[in-house]
DNA sequence: GCCAACGTTGGC
DNA sequence: GCCAACGTTGGC
């Protein structure tokens, strides 16, 4: 079982949305690093939605409930989609800023790589933030 | 609104 | 294959 992070702007596509859709379909990335990390999810692995810009903070916990697709909004066809659906909503949402502050947090994929919009969680990484 | 970091594109 | 120019993401 894997841990996954992926972000959403709430402007664009809220956790409060995800949670009114029951499940959607993760349509829209275009960066190979991300697509690679969606290719291998596997049906369980959990993710955290992540609120990029306004919020920056983790606001809830999703789980992969269809493997990784083509994405038809694609029209090169090189970047798929996976389908989630929400699992938890966090009773109080990890900041970025905690995160930071945590110096066992410092080598997350989302800090090392700021721009990148799935990211992988280590195991401990996902225990700390959840407890 | 600014800007650093990073990814992509295209000329050579 | 290199790299300058450009576009985008996302934190501040």
């Amino acid at each position: 079982m894997a841990y996954w992070l992926m972000k959403s702007e709430p402007s664009a596509y809220s956790w409060a949305q995800l949670v009114k859709d029951k499940r959607t379909s993760w349509s829209g990335v275009r960066n190979y690093q991300a697509n690679n990390n969606m290719k291998a999810m596997q049906l369980g692995d959990e993710a955290f939605f992540y609120h990029s810009n306004e919020d920056r903070a983790i606001v809830g916990i999703m789980k992969i409930v269809k493997l990784w697709r083509p994405d038809p909004t694609d029209e090169t066809g090189k970047f798929g989609m996976v389908d989630v659906a929400p699992v938890k909503t966090l009773t109080k949402p990890v900041t970025l800023a905690e995160i930071k502050a945590d110096k066992r947090l410092a080598n997350m994929q989302l800090l090392r790589q700021s721009r990148l919009s799935v990211s992988v969680v280590a195991e401990e990484e996902w225990k700390k933030l959840i407890d």
